[in-house]
DNA sequence: GTGACGGAGGAGTGGC
DNA sequence: GCCACTCCTC
DNA sequence: GTCAC
């Protein structure tokens, strides 16, 4: 069916979507654009000095629209591109299949749009396109289709449908609500964030990620990063020094710039998971509950969305400072990894996705099989069809490389977002 | 044509 | 209280 | 939706 006689009609209101000055999160770019604070709840003083709030805003939020991405997925760095118009529309063909509750099919338009990301011409045809890792039939036909028309029917929207569509993705960018609960709020009439603060259900996650919000969607400076880790490390050494703390994700990456706080600890005491997680005592009692405890003593915790036996998700904050007054609440995760898994955890939290997946199919294809639990070979039995588990002893992450035989790639050399797989393998042969 | 695509911890809910 | 299940997160 | 099998 051609989208032709669609078109007119549509396309002034999607260029006008394009044209519309990013007031929030631009999706690509992952940098706030304008401060302005979505301040529901305040939690500070009104003279907290340099990072206090600056005003409340209700219409703000509102006006972000499918174009921009929901908090939640990956940022992807897109400026540079000559398909960067391409790009944005696989973006939000993602966030279309999210919402319907299709996350391979997302996931699928996210890989394509790295492929694309990555490829450093401008695209002719969805042909040109279709020699790209991750690029198909269907994905090349609505780049065809784009190239022609300026747009894709699959995202041409009735008004109502992309007021909905915007409402999903604005609730979605609240910590705890995915497209399930993002819809049935919107299918139960609310239209903003502070109408949403009156649903008497909202779970304790949600009322925290609908309080920081704006907060939560700041990067957190490299250096301040390294201060709320410093912290991290007195508090647990002075419970025990035979912790070893370190922080992982992009920051053990080498980034700048992070989203969040991500903690593995880890104890020579602690060598397996406890057989029960809701024993209560122990979780109470646990190695990792110690430590928040610590934590939340002196004030570095400010609330707690989750808290086990060996996870622990939470919103820290660098102590008042004289001249800055409050500072920005983070997200801030701890894990307590089993004592002969930490090499395995510190492999597969540090990451990145990409990294990571690489790795895993080249355990697979190698007879292992490769997580944050460990590594382990799948060995036959003698007799009968059974096999049965030999776990691999590692003692560093170099033993991982080596024993998939790979040559050892730094933290740093393991961003490979944007970088074509194929490069990676033949480097490493 | 068909199955895999990461998968587990924790909160919450509803049935028993 | 236990269990199975959904949802969300990373 | 794409890819490997």
């Amino acid at each position: 069916m051609s989208t032709t006689h669609l078109l007119p009609a549509v396309l002034p209101s999607l260029k006008a979507t394009f044209k519309r000055p990013l007031l929030l999160r631009s999706p690509f770019s992952n940098v706030l654009t304008k401060q302005t604070r979505f301040n529901f709840q305040p939690t500070r003083s009104a003279t907290g000095g340099a990072q206090k709030i600056v005003k409340k805003s209700s219409k703000l939020p509102q006006e972000k629209t499918q174009t921009q991405s929901v908090n939640k997925s990956p940022s992807v760095q897109i400026k540079e591109s000559p398909n960067r118009d391409i790009c944005e529309v696989l973006e939000r063909l993602a966030i279309q299949e999210r919402n319907n509750g299709q996350p391979f099919k997302e996931r699928a338009y996210q890989k394509a749009m790295r492929s694309i990301v990555a490829y450093p011409t401008r695209l002719n045809s969805g042909k040109e396109a279709q020699t790209l890792p991750g690029v198909g039939d269907k994905i090349a036909k609505k780049i065809d289709q784009f190239l022609e028309t300026g747009s894709v029917e699959q995202l041409l929207l009735s008004k109502s449908n992309q007021e909905e569509a915007d409402l999903i993705n604005l609730f979605q960018r609240i910590s705890g609500i995915g497209p399930v609960k993002a819809k049935s709020f919107v299918d139960k009439g609310y239209k903003s964030l502070e109408d949403l603060a009156k649903e008497p259900q909202l779970t304790h996650h949600q009322r925290i990620g609908l309080k920081y919000i704006k907060e939560f969607e700041e990067k957190i400076p490299r250096d301040e990063l390294e201060r709320l880790l410093d912290i991290v490390k007195k508090a647990t050494h002075e419970i025990d020094p035979r912790y070893i703390v370190e922080a992982c994700g992009s920051f053990r990456r080498g980034a700048n710039v992070s989203n969040d706080l991500d903690i593995i600890l880890t104890h020579p005491d602690f060598t397996e998971v406890m057989e029960s997680a809701t024993d209560r005592k122990k979780v109470k009692t646990s190695l990792l509950m110690q430590v928040v405890q610590a934590l939340e003593n002196c004030g570095f915790l400010t609330d707690s969305i989750s808290k086990g036996s060996v996870k622990y998700m939470g919103v820290c904050q660098l102590p008042k400072n004289k001249t800055d007054g409050l500072c920005t609440h983070h997200r801030i995760d701890l894990r307590l990894i089993p004592h002969q898994n930490y090499y395995a955890g510190l492999l597969a939290w540090t990451g990145d996705d990409e990294h990571n997946r690489i790795m895993r199919l080249r355990a697979k294809a190698r007879g292992y099989t490769l997580s944050e639990y460990g590594l382990v070979r799948k060995i036959k039995a003698e007799i009968g069809e059974d096999t049965y588990d030999e776990k691999i002893h590692i003692q560093s992450e170099e033993d991982v490389f080596k024993v998939l035989d790979m040559p050892y790639k730094k933290p740093h050399e393991r961003n490979m977002r944007g970088v074509v797989k194929k490069k990676y393998l033949m480097h490493e042969e």
